[in-house]
RNA sequence: GCGUUCGUAGCUCAACUGGAUAGAGCGCCUGACUUCGGAUCAGGAGGUUGAGGGUUCAAAUCCUUCCGGGCGCACCA
């Protein structure tokens, strides 16, 4: 139940029926037509444009055609009690008690969809996707929250979602990965100094996972590494996953699906996609430009299977087998994403990382290639966290050993705090992520001040032996919410309005802002208690009336829709 | 050089995708608890939205030219 929406169609209708009577000739462009809550110093409930849009197409004054369409509304619609107009003409419209009464009684009666806007939708969200050499670390977080709070936000409209991680177990990466365990396998076993070279990997959880595979295979020597390699791989990869497993675990995500590079190379997929971009000519045998960058003087000209990217929008078409005739990276890729698409979604998410923006024209280009166009693919950017320790900006490498983990991070911060930090802002900026700082930051993290106003009422249900899931209704005629209430109720009212933008548009951090706005008011009208006994919510032991009992009620119930979308706990003492 | 993305208060960020006097937090200044939880509240100072031009009733938002930062630019993943 969005109210913007279904007023917007109520006006829309009367507008219509009564456009001779207005002197409207064109009518059909009113779907600039909005309806908004007005700003904050207006006490009206909602705020529509209609006047201006329509005045400016008809040509005529903006200030007359309000006032008609004023009267017009007045007489026809009876949930509007009062408009006034104001600026160039804008209608700031009053709700009747009548047209409150069932606004609010529709909300508690869909208590767990309020909100929803209702797509039902199957989509498949890929995010992580971190390479399986070792830990996660905190450049990984915000790719992976968002994912899953974009998954939780499409599941809340009724969507069907696969949150899927891609497992990049195949190429020169493990080759170094496995090599780094067998040597330290090696060093544990028979004392052989570990040398860190370029492809290898010093981190201490590479030790770890030698040992472990020490511990389960007492009777293999590990001698030859070309021998060893394929059984070596496996294990490690397990031990690798097993950790990124946990520390997604740790900050409360879950996959659903885990998909191995290996299996696309190992079960022919690359061939199969080829085929059948061969077919359609997406695929040749070709040459490709030099590289427009810096030159670069091992670039050689050789005749190779090549992706006519540029038909579907790319700069520049893209090579599927490197210089020695195997598979790119991409190859794969578009093998695996033909898989998915072959799995039926309505619509495909990668979520990457500021650093693979370029990637994301072949990508899409392939998808459009291989579904005809059929299937959706979106790919959202996560700028990057920028790290700083003591001030000074700090580079990850996991090659080099150095680098801060996630579980490093959680030592230090809780959960809910990082998820709410993240999401605080849009992926598409650049986040500045001090770790000396994030301790301290912490303390005044919005999360807590959101959670302490659901504990603030959880206290005061308590007290009053009432349960938050009480139903309550609303007959009486006589209805008077004072200013507070008025105020927290218009912003109740904006909520599926955030839910529907920040599903459209993928972009959830509107929800951490609006429920901080949210959580304002009701601290507000909180401590005006203090001051002002009228404005307590308890008299002589029972809740003062019935308005102030649901205003409350809604509150949380938004609270709780919101923090659950979030993925972040809401405790009912802190 | 090309592509892409960002530039808003001292700092970190919003702004319902073209709406009204651009809003929050932190920091700074002034105030508020003997009983519904002070992890809170009330108030103050702080802006030429990087710069110029254009589109219109209306521009932080769209177009354009600059300036500045990030990321990417055969084969790697």
């Amino acid at each position: 139940m969005n109210i913007f929406e279904i007023y917007l169609k109520k006006i829309n209708l009367v507008l219509s029926k009564n456009k001779e009577k207005l002197g409207l000739k064109d009518f059909n462009n009113y779907k600039n037509i909005t309806i908004e809550t007005p700003p904050s110093d207006f006490d009206f409930d909602l705020s529509c444009n209609a006047a201006l849009v329509l005045a400016k197409l008809n040509k005529i004054n903006p200030t007359l055609l309000s006032k008609k369409i004023k009267d017009l509304l007045l007489s026809n619609l009876k949930d509007f009690k009062e408009i006034e107009i104001a600026g160039p003409g804008f209608l700031n419209i009053r709700f009747s008690n009548e047209a409150l009464i069932s606004n609010i009684n529709s909300i508690i009666e869909n208590r767990n969809s309020f909100g929803a806007k209702k797509t039902n939708k199957s989509f498949n969200i890929e995010f992580v996707s971190a390479n399986p050499t070792g830990p996660m670390h905190v450049g990984h977080c915000r790719g992976a929250i968002y994912g899953d709070v974009l998954s939780n936000l499409l599941k809340f409209n009724g969507n069907s979602v696969t949150k899927e991680y891609y497992i990049n177990d195949y190429g020169k990466q493990i080759q170094g990965f496995v090599k780094s365990v067998f040597l330290r396998i090696r060093e544990l076993k028979y004392g052989e100094k570990f040398i860190q070279k370029d492809d290898l990997y010093p981190g201490a959880y590479i030790i770890d996972i030698a040992k472990n595979i020490i511990k389960k295979n007492k009777n293999v020597k590990y001698e030859n590494f070309e021998e060893s390699f394929e059984a070596l791989k496996k294990e490690s990869l397990n031990f690798s996953m097993d950790l990124i497993k946990s520390d997604l675990n740790n900050l409360g995500i879950k996959h659903d699906k885990f998909f191995s590079e290996t299996k696309i190379v190992e079960n022919k997929l690359v061939e199969k996609s080829i085929s059948h971009l061969k077919k359609k000519k997406y695929v040749v045998e070709g040459y490709l430009e030099p590289p427009k960058g810096e030159k670069d003087k091992n670039w050689k000209k050789i005749k190779r299977l090549i992706f006519k990217s540029t038909k579907f929008g790319d700069d520049t078409d893209r090579a599927m087998q490197k210089n020695d005739g195997s598979w790119t990276y991409f190859a794969n890729d578009v093998a695996y994403h033909l898989d998915k698409i072959n799995r039926n979604y309505d619509c495909l998410i990668n979520i990457l990382g500021a650093d693979h923006t370029g990637y994301i024209k072949r990508i899409s280009a392939a998808v459009k290639a291989l579904s005809e166009n059929k299937v959706e693919l979106q790919c959202k950017v996560c700028q990057l966290v920028k790290l700083f320790k003591k001030g000074k900006p700090f580079k990850m490498s996991k090659r080099a050993g150095e680098f801060i983990s996630v579980q490093d991070l959680l030592n230090e911060v809780d959960k809910d705090s990082i998820r709410f930090m993240l999401l605080n802002r849009s992926n598409d900026v650049e986040i500045d992520f001090d770790f000396d700082k994030i301790l301290e930051k912490s303390k005044d993290n919005p999360v807590y001040y959101v959670q302490y106003s659901f504990a603030r009422i959880s206290s005061l249900f308590r007290s009053l032996n009432l349960d938050l899931n009480d139903k309550v209704v609303l007959k009486k005629d006589k209805f008077k919410l004072n200013d507070f209430e008025i105020k927290i109720l218009r912003k109740i009212f904006e909520w599926p309005k955030i839910i529907e933008i920040s599903s459209s548009k993928f972009e959830p951090h509107r929800i951490p802002y609006y429920l901080y706005e949210l959580a304002t008011l009701f601290h507000s009208y909180w401590s005006k208690g203090n001051q002002d006994p009228k404005y307590k919510f308890i008299k002589d032991g029972k809740i003062k009336n019935i308005e102030t009992y649901i205003i409350i009620t809604l509150v949380a119930i938004v609270v709780q829709r919101g923090m659950n979308i979030l993925g972040v706990s809401l405790p009912e003492r802190m």
